[in-house]
DNA sequence: CCGTTGTCGAACATCGGTGTTCGAGTTAGT
DNA sequence: ACTAACTCGAACACCGATGTTCGACAACGG
């Protein structure tokens, strides 16, 4: 149990300061450019943090494990901001409220779902995947329960649809067919429209 | 202006009677194929086809032609289903009849406009994509004007709402979230709830 | 100020996909 | 039956992306 100078270069996991902020320029970088093309080359995603290829390789394993970070960064931000979300009340106030901030993380992270399911284990991406369905889940349900949606349709499906107007606005925006400013409303407008049940009316 | 015996073997753009039959299994498989992953290799096309790898290339000049020609003749077909669709009498029930043709060649079709896009020139796919979305925007304008569908969202929106819903689908029923019998209603139920005009009551 | 740590370009090996060539074998059509 | 047309595997060159190695250089931090 002695302890020799020559030994380990003390526990010290923090890497020089420059290095720090390569990685973190690497990593948000990444994020950027794997939200706009999954495909996205390493060589891109270096150049774009300023940072040579050898110098991505030298932090990152492989891209694999660069994208697998990304994810997990996204994720770990993604559920904290819906953490925030208070989902308590009118089930309808309370969606309004939660397509608010899933719209802004769908903005900010874009394709990055797509990149995590091409390069991550089966596996593992469908847990990441529940893990952010069950936010919206229990509220749906209720939802259900107390007629402020219509249950006269799969859950699956109506959840399967959430992510499909979110990822539509997305592409909307992109190609420039709708402005970033009103896109809320009309993610809003158009999923309040297709969960209200058959028989009501609203407006 | 002779004739010469040993010149062109005849106008006969004709094949044998085997190299047609290999053409047209490439072209089936290929747009099988290309439905389900539109990154699918030319390896992988020529397998399903029960052909060599040679055998395909001597049909079609490149990996790119072989998609274009597919996407052509899809487009074809498309554009003749769409065309047999009465789009005339209520919009509503006009919607559901485009909606109904338009959900069986998206499960027909499936991923071949991704592989379209990414393989194209861009002004090319355009013009592709331009020419299906006019199939709907007559309907929809319509039905904007007598009240039938809400016209307080832009029409891009819409439109692309409509193209989002049946990508949707497809991919709900191919991961098996729903039945490929119930999607048709579920589509035609989301698409006709998130058109309604708010204020008014259907059901 | 000096050594450790980090950066970076160039060059390399590797891998998978595309497209081509060759040559031998098959089949269609007359 | 005979020939032109076709098939097809193997092997090739090529391309782009990944991942590695080397060596010169910069800069952090004690």
């Amino acid at each position: 149990m002695v302890n020799i100078s020559w030994e380990v270069p003390a526990v010290t996991t923090l890497k020089r300061a420059d290095a720090r902020k390569n990685i973190e320029s690497i990593m948000d970088a990444a994020t950027a450019c794997l939200a706009r093309d999954p495909d996205v080359s390493v060589a891109d995603i270096a150049k774009a943090a300023g940072v040579g290829r050898v110098t991505l390789y030298g932090h990152f394993e492989s891209r694999a494990t660069l994208v697998a970070q990304v994810v997990e960064r996204a994720i770990q931000q993604a559920d904290k901001a819906l953490g925030g979300v208070d989902l308590d009340g009118d089930p309808r106030a309370a969606l309004s409220r939660l397509l608010e901030a899933s719209w802004r993380l769908t903005q900010q992270y874009g394709a990055l779902i797509v990149a995590a399911e091409q390069s991550m284990p089966q596996e593992q991406f469908q847990a990441v995947h529940v893990g952010l369905v069950d936010r919206w889940k229990p509220l749906m349900e209720r939802g259900r329960r107390d007629g402020s949606f219509r249950d006269d349709q799969p859950l699956a499906w109506q959840l399967t649809l959430l992510q499909s107007v979110l990822h539509a606005a997305s592409g909307a925006v992109y190609r420039g067919e709708i402005k970033a400013a009103e896109a809320a409303a009309l993610i809003d407008g158009t999923v309040q429209a297709a969960l209200t049940p058959p028989g009501v009316t609203r407006g």
